[in-house]
RNA sequence: GGCGGAGUAGCUCAGUGGUUAGAGCGAACGGCUCAUAAUCGUUAGGUCGUCGGUUCAAGUCCGACCUCCGCUACCA
């Protein structure tokens, strides 16, 4: 029992199509992590799942045609392949459909209504389906639409009698908790912003729902199903084994870490999630820790948070082929550069030229290369075998400050400091091979020097092969064997502090790149060699969809050049109008409410200026305005028209003539 | 509105009050030949968001402002 144990966990994934990037992103930490502790000998345990008890898998499923079981059934499958292509190995698999998972939850919360946790109550008031959650009436706008600017989709009334949890009982513990233990949360300005959303107040909440014929039933009360976000939280314990096998649970609980995206840190791992095990009186888990999300090139900032990124599998497959290297190296490539490129705790922006960029110079160039100018060296000089030599201490020397900068890094989960480290031996070893001309050695007959020389190279090799195991487990594996290291089976932390573990005399296969390179894109040769170059202009415009370009006033002019008629522009009924009054909107930033006169006709117009004009300075201004626009509305108000403004920059500038007219005046 | 973060080279970012502000990539030039158009070297390129203050000394500390971002609220 003394063994140190190493539990880490990815939030269990909402299945609703295979994973995207950012939960790949997710496990591919998490795996990464799970890796290098089991390396250093700890015992690991790495979980992750899928939720698959929300109201929404319901009508999906129905939506297509399948029994929510057939639904889940297949999307698990997927998820699990998904994972296996990306070469993630986690030890358990957790699906909240799972007899084991559904008993737990129904435990869970049976205890707490016991204890108190859990109480009756009658909630009314507005509810939306699609994301499970309540508001209450101040939430919600006159058009009883979601208050979630991404969901947006209508509310239900509803009046049901549910069962609460207490958690506002628990604000001040997880306070006292969080402040004495520093590390619990993390990073550190995420722990900031969780203190203040406790500081604020947390409401009691509604943890049933009126079953629908999904989710997991309370369990002498069949009518009601436990709202999904405590179900799927639960699944942290009941993988662990709780509560039958406790036996199993007492030695993997708490979890060492739960690793999630930053929108599920706050509100549910950081507060609900804790004060539910305060509840049952389980220890809570040593580190609940928040990543940033990739988010697409710049221009995309509000809406699709996903839309523009790549698949995983989709981009490794695309790696394949642009380099010909095999589907496994290409997926290692793919974690490489992913947990190379990523800030881990904020946002990082999602270049694909960037990407590719570095694999060449990164994998290809430094790396690869380096591997495959030892091995021809080998062979040239030592007939493909070991040499016998000393490794030089200045190399190894360096070794062993990138093995502590390394554990430094992935301590505060750098895994971007660590691959850094790892890669200033890489270079240094390039610049070592142009400072000692093994060819000039061979020249010279200095045979001592140059075996000792190249099997610095190859203990080095074998020492980075030992670094990139736990980001390219598969990749590592083909640099072993490349330097005919075939005797090391497993790869352990120890072995790189270890400059001395390659047998002399041992036989290198016939030199081949690991990493193979993209070939140069730059060069304009549009006729010859055109397949990768026009397949990578293909790629970054079709795989990084919202290539939304700003347009400046020239382009929108020369871009538009196609006329139109007069007949065309005389539809549009321009005029003057004297602006009556203006007003800001609620819960809008840049929307003004404009009571306008257009001649003897009074109207009101909704306008996006309000982060370039105060409502005061506009009154009694004349502006121009489309006069027969089609009504529309917006924020519940219906504007009646469209002002004109110059763009500049997305700043609107008004127009006003340049004397003062009568209102109503055609413009034209 | 409140709290917090960020703004440094063409790009991505480092930078404990102390010489001429750094790295990688990209660019230009040169060397080398073991290697995957590779690699090594050199060079160019920055009024460190703006203004003011503290200090012998400010990218770094303080204040104000501008821009962007995160969390959170209020808002019939």
């Amino acid at each position: 029992m003394t063994e140190k144990k190493y539990y880490i966990t990815t939030p269990i994934y909402y299945v609703n199509g295979s994973p995207h990037i950012g939960s790949a992103l997710t496990t591919l930490c998490c795996d990464t992590l799970s890796r290098y502790h089991r390396m250093r000998g700890e015992k690991t345990w790495f979980l992750t799942g899928t939720d698959e008890q929300a109201t929404k898998v319901y009508e999906a499923a129905e939506k297509v045609g399948k029994s929510p079981k057939e639904f889940v059934d297949a999307l698990a499958e997927e998820f699990k392949s998904a994972w296996r292509n990306l070469h993630i190995e986690n030890d358990d698999f957790i699906r909240t459909t799972e007899p084991r998972h559904v008993r737990g939850v129904q435990e869970f919360f049976s205890r707490l209504r016991d204890s108190g946790d859990i109480y009756r109550g009658m909630y009314e008031g507005w509810y939306c389906v699609s994301d499970e959650t309540f508001f209450r009436d101040t939430d919600v706008q006159e058009d009883h639409l979601c208050p979630n600017a991404e969901c947006r989709k209508p509310l239900r009334r509803v009046q049901e009698e549910n069962y609460f949890f207490r958690l506002s009982a628990y604000a001040e513990p997880l306070l006292r908790h969080i402040e004495e233990n520093p590390d619990f949360l993390q990073p550190d300005f995420r722990r900031n912003e969780v203190i203040s959303f406790i500081q604020q107040g947390m409401r009691d909440m509604s943890v049933t729902r009126a079953n629908n014929g999904w989710g997991i039933p309370v369990a002498d009360e069949p009518d009601k199903v436990i709202y999904v976000w405590f179900d799927a939280l639960i699944n942290y314990v009941t993988a662990a084994g709780w509560p039958d096998d406790m036996a199993r649970f007492q030695e993997l609980w708490p979890a060492d870490t739960h690793l999630m995206a930053k929108e599920i840190f706050v509100r549910f791992h950081a507060t609900l999630w804790p004060a539910m095990l305060m509840a049952l009186k389980l220890p809570l888990p040593k580190q609940v820790y928040a990543h940033g999300w990739w988010v697409g090139s710049s221009g995309q900032k509000e809406g699709k948070r996903t839309g523009g990124l790549p698949h995983p599998s989709e981009f490794s497959a695309e790696i394949a082929q642009l380099t010909g290297a095999s589907k496994d190296i290409a997926v290692d490539s793919l974690r490489y550069l992913l947990l190379r490129e990523m800030q881990f705790h904020g946002d990082s922006e999602f270049n694909y030229d960037n990407f590719l960029r570095r694999y060449n110079t990164d994998l290809a160039n430094d790396l690869g290369n380096f591997c495959n100018r030892t091995c021809n060296m080998v062979g040239r000089y030592f007939d493909g075998t070991t040499p016998d030599g000393t490794v030089d201490p200045e190399i190894s020397g360096l070794g062993a400050e990138v093995l502590a900068d390394y554990d430094n890094a992935l301590k505060e989960f750098r895994f971007n400091g660590a691959l850094e480290a790892v890669w200033r031996l890489v270079s240094r070893m390039n610049r070592y091979v142009e400072e000692k001309k093994p060819w000039t050695l061979a020249k010279k007959g200095e045979m001592a020097e140059l075996a000792s020389t190249l099997r610095t190279c190859l203990e080095a090799i074998r020492v980075m092969a030992t670094f990139l195991h736990p980001v390219m487990p598969f990749a590592s594996r083909s640099l072993l064997e490349q330097i005919g290291a075939d005797h090391i089976q497993t790869f352990e932390w120890r072995d790189a502090s270890n400059w001395n573990l390659l047998n002399p005399g041992a036989k290198l296969p016939e030199p081949q790149p690991v990493f193979p390179r993209i070939q140069d894109t730059k060069s304009d040769e549009p006729a010859k060699g055109g397949s990768s170059v026009k397949q990578e202009k293909k790629l970054s415009e079709e795989i990084i969809k919202p290539v939304q370009k700003e347009e400046s006033p020239e382009t929108t002019a020369t871009a538009e050049s196609e006329t139109i008629t007069i007949e065309d522009f005389m539809k549009i009924q321009l005029r003057i109008a004297d602006i009556l009054a203006a007003e800001p909107i609620p819960n809008a930033t840049k929307l003004l409410k404009l009571t306008v006169r257009i001649g003897e006709e009074t109207r009101t117009i909704l306008a996006g200026i309000a982060e370039m004009y105060q409502p005061d300075e506009l009154i009694g201004k004349q502006i121009a305005v489309v006069a027969n626009l089609k009504p529309r509305k917006m924020k519940g108000i219906e504007s009646q028209g469209m002002l004109l403004a110059a763009d500049v920059e997305g700043q609107a500038i008004l127009l006003h003539p340049e004397t003062k007219v009568p209102s109503g005046s055609r413009v034209r």
